[in-house]
DNA sequence: TCGCGCCTTCTCGTATACATGAAAAATTCT
DNA sequence: AGAATTTTTCATGTATACGAGAAGGCGCGA
């Protein structure tokens, strides 16, 4: 029931664009929730964001759905959409859960003696060429650096596993990049030597730089997320 | 746009039932591709469901939305629902994935010498008081038991995962019973040994005898699935 | 004043109606 | 006849309508 904003324009977005309505608002509404106008705890209607939006319940519904798969929210029989609380054990959670798939990922490829491919590389690429100014996109694109790894190891499942889990970590992960921005050049000092370790097939230095690497973004959250 | 089955009767179910017809409608549909009425490869309408069951189309494109989710559909915009085909590649992704969680949860158990869970050993007793005789309800409990296991490594993150990859096998778990019915009682075996290891923390033996355990159940696969 | 039950209100769940766009069918041109 | 184009069909995508169930307010009684 809680509208922690008030839209003072209706939310207009473009009309024009022929992809189906309820991707857009499910993109919306994940966006409110990721940069927090949304808060966890609060109650989001059905209503809200159709005449937000200026559709109908029923895209807002099927993007509802979604999210609640996604763990955005909880669904209450005829009462609402609760933003779910990010809490800390989720989050120590979620940071196993990728360190167990982006281990797996590493053995097979330093195993199998996979080279490194050609999305890792474009994707360092562009990130040397962003200006450390673009935290967000940087942001993004280390992201992207580790869905690529774990998609290089050749497993579709895992791979989409390993999705599901980016999409929950990634409200917290903004956040802490701003509590935090010394954090990026570490990051890509990280990934580097990472990328390193794989291209040699050094599969126990790999694994260690991994360890190292989420070990510490743990402590942040921490900081960030104190216990409902 | 293939019914593989005509309905003689429209498959009428308890209206009384208070729970929500989505939910109905989801377990039908699921129900009907998990016993192959709805080959893989085939078209189902929304429209099929709908007068089958005599609900509207509404819970229907809801059910279909999770059956998308978890993977036993694909929806192709304005096409209709295409049920996925199982290929060989993706079971042997999905046991990939089993192994990979299943082996971690193990080792934690281990390390953290966590006693055996009162589920995992309510599990074992209702299996064997369950006479030979109920496949069925023999391989239910044999997956609730891998699902029990993951559980008590104590990540809910990774449950979650688990029981995902759990819903996406089912289909072909069912048929793979059916066409070797010996491999219950072996399973059973390998069942107690796996708790018996898990009891004791011996992490080398649990581990070995879990890819004993998964080994196998890739030959069954490929032969029931043969490329498509 | 406080507790209990009724009533109102408001949102969700389902049904129905209409719009849109893609596949299939019919037609025409070469 | 064969292929390309137009027409038709028909399932999905979206909007709207209606009923049911829960939350909170209100009045009544102790």
């Amino acid at each position: 029931m809680i509208m922690p904003t008030v839209m003072e324009r209706p939310d207009e977005f473009d009309r024009a664009r022929k992809e189906p309505m309820r991707e857009r608002v499910y993109l919306y509404a994940r966006e409110q929730i990721l940069r927090g106008r949304f808060g966890g705890g609060s109650f989001i209607e059905e209503e809200d964001i159709a005449s937000a939006l200026g559709v109908s319940r029923t895209p807002v519904r099927e993007a509802f759905h979604r999210l609640e798969a996604e763990r955005f929210i909880d669904l209450l029989p005829r009462r609402g959409a609760l933003v779910r609380q990010v809490t800390v054990q989720e989050l120590v959670d979620v940071y196993e859960a990728r360190r167990v798939i982006e281990s797996h990922a590493i053995s097979r490829i330093c195993r199998e003696k996979l080279p490194v491919s050609a999305d890792m590389k474009a994707v360092l690429g562009k990130l040397e060429k962003l200006p450390p100014r673009e935290t967000f996109g940087r942001s993004e694109l280390n992201r992207e650096l580790h869905s690529v790894l774990v998609a290089r190891a050749g497993n579709a499942v895992l791979s989409e596993l390993y999705q599901s889990l980016d999409a929950r970590q990634q409200r917290v992960a903004m956040t802490a990049i701003e509590a935090d921005p010394t954090r990026l050049a570490r990051i890509s000092r990280e990934h580097h030597a990472l990328i390193g370790a794989l291209a040699a097939w050094d599969e126990a230095r790999a694994l260690a730089i991994l360890e190292r690497h989420l070990r510490p973004i743990m402590g942040v959250m921490a900081r960030l997320a104190p216990p409902a």
